[in-house]
RNA sequence: GGCGGGAUAGCCAAGUGGUAAGGCCGGGGUCUGCAAAACCCCUAUCCGCGGGUUCGAUUCCCGCUCCCGCCUCCA
């Protein structure tokens, strides 16, 4: 089956065909964090499937060319700096940081480039030049500059959003005065008070780029005029990636992007994730409260990203904690069983087990259907071991196996290093037992959980975890 | 009001016009000096409600109810 995906724009299942006349290579742009605090959970939603979408096309052999924007000024930014009076570019610096960390923890493959706003300036003033020249960039009374939404035709396209039936919010009502229309966006915000020292000069006088011009730009600037895919949540849909769509195209003349995804919400507790609720976290917050970034990328990335993911601490992250054990010691005994052999010949059971897998994903990243596989071929090789139908060659022709599902996944564990004082101890306890002298392998076993380590005694022999 | 998504076992969730994957929890068993773990097995006559089409619908059509999101700078 080919890959495929659900296109926001034609709101339709559509085969993928990259851009690239050879097939290969993918560009794909993704909107990034505005690095104004640290991102949370609902964020890294966004982060961990388009993760997993990275991963599964360099599965199927594409050459994926991803770009991530920071949003590195804006009203938040702006204001985060102020409050603490330091300059804007140390202000987000420790939120990039934090960032970055924070992909490592998710275990999320890095972007070839993280364009930050602020170092593409001078491209998004050209890009309003142009607009201006072309007139559909216009400069209001309070000398921003806005983009005229009723000189692009197919504004409302991507949202599927009749305009002469927007009903205004209450959050947009007043401060419509100076643009033509309700709709037009800004382009270039001129300068003001609150801005303090942030501002750039431009043809327009003092002033700062608008949100959406950033993305136009950045994702142009490095990945060209055309886009294979353009990732970001539901909520970027409307304004944001249609008046992406609207500067870029009106720039270009060519069509901006091929497909559109979109990623639907997280909650909490069933609920919308939010400060005043209570049940608002970072990922450093589920980190504090004993949880890891692989049981964390587990939660996130095992419900289908068009869904609604409800996420809760007391079912989802124990359930996940669980499913990534057993994981860990089918993991462990194929490794164990496989010892140093060349992978054999997989059984065709197996075999089928690990294609349903990668087809799975290719449906729109099934992740359900694939995880379901993935059980399946645990039980069943689990079940082969039991019976010792599974040989050392078979158990590394699985586990080769697993390694290609887990190039997507990334659930295997961390390596833990057993201290040598811990193996000694171990060591000494198993002589014991040998000699079933009891309560020297009971006051050993105390000893090893003092220095923060869990024996247990497996068929296998006995087997070492930290506390 | 407009647009969009959803409703499948205690929880998460896949899926098909032919009679329900998988995970967690729970129950049983194997193993075991003890403890713990691990592994195996079992666990929805039923897929929000009411109609219709059909030999047959959870899956198609119509209507309804409920939940969630977006409607101008929140992933």
């Amino acid at each position: 089956m080919a890959v495929q995906f659900f296109d926001t724009y034609t709101r339709k299942l559509e085969t993928f065909v990259p851009l690239d006349p050879a097939g290969k290579i993918v560009k794909l742009y993704t909107c990034g964090p505005t690095v104004y605090n640290y991102a949370h959970i609902g964020n890294f939603r966004a982060y961990v499937f388009e993760d997993l979408l990275q991963r599964h096309l360099e599965a199927r052999g594409y050459d994926v060319q991803r770009v991530m924007n920071l949003t590195d000024v804006d009203d938040k930014t702006i204001r985060g700096c102020r409050n603490l009076g330091v300059r804007l570019a140390d202000f987000t610096k420790t939120f990039k940081d934090a960032f970055f960390a924070d992909l490592d923890t998710l275990r999320i493959k890095r972007a070839q480039a993280f364009p930050a706003a602020t170092d593409y300036v001078e491209r998004m003033i050209e890009m309003i030049r142009d607009l201006e020249a072309k007139g559909i960039a216009y400069q209001a009374e309070d000398k921003s500059l806005y983009f005229r939404i009723s000189k692009f035709a197919d504004y409302g396209k991507l949202a599927h959003l009749n305009l002469d039936e927007l009903r205004p919010s209450g959050r947009i009502a007043n401060d419509e005065y100076e643009k033509e229309s309700v709709g037009d966006f800004a382009l270039w915000k001129a300068w003001d008070e609150a801005d303090g020292d942030v501002r750039w000069d431009s043809p327009w006088g003092p002033g700062r780029p608008g949100w959406h011009i950033e993305c136009s730009a950045m994702a142009t600037a490095l990945l060209g005029d055309e886009l294979d895919i353009h990732c970001g949540g539901v909520d970027n849909i409307f304004p944001h990636h249609e008046a992406e769509i609207a500067q870029t195209e009106s720039c270009t003349g060519k069509k901006f992007v091929r497909t559109w995804l979109h990623c639907a919400h997280l909650m909490v507790d069933g609920g919308k994730m939010s400060k005043s609720a209570g049940n608002f976290f970072t990922l450093r917050d589920l980190i504090e409260k004993g949880w890891t970034g692989r049981e964390i990328r587990y939660a996130l990335i095992t419900v289908n990203y068009r869904l609604p993911l409800n996420f809760t601490l007391d079912e989802g992250l124990p359930a996940a904690r669980a499913a990534l054990g057993r994981i860990d010691e089918w993991a462990r005994r194929l490794a164990e069983t496989a010892a140093s052999a060349q992978p054999g010949t997989i059984a065709p059971e197996m075999a089928a087990l690990v294609e349903g897998f990668f087809t799975a994903l290719d449906d729109d990243l099934n992740i359900s259907g694939a995880m379901g596989q993935l059980f399946d071929l645990i039980r069943d090789t689990n079940r082969a071991l039991d019976s010792g139908a599974l040989d050392a060659a078979g158990a590394a022709a699985v586990q080769a196996a697993w390694q290609r599902m887990n190039s997507v996944l990334r659930f295997e564990a961390d390596a833990v290093a057993i201290p040598a004082e811990v193996t000694e101890l171990l060591a000494q306890r198993q002589a014991a037992r040998a000699a079933k002298n009891w309560s020297e392998s009971d006051r050993i076993r105390d000893a090893i959980a003092a220095l923060g380590w869990v024996v247990k005694d497996s068929k296998d022999g006995p087997k070492l975890s930290p506390k």
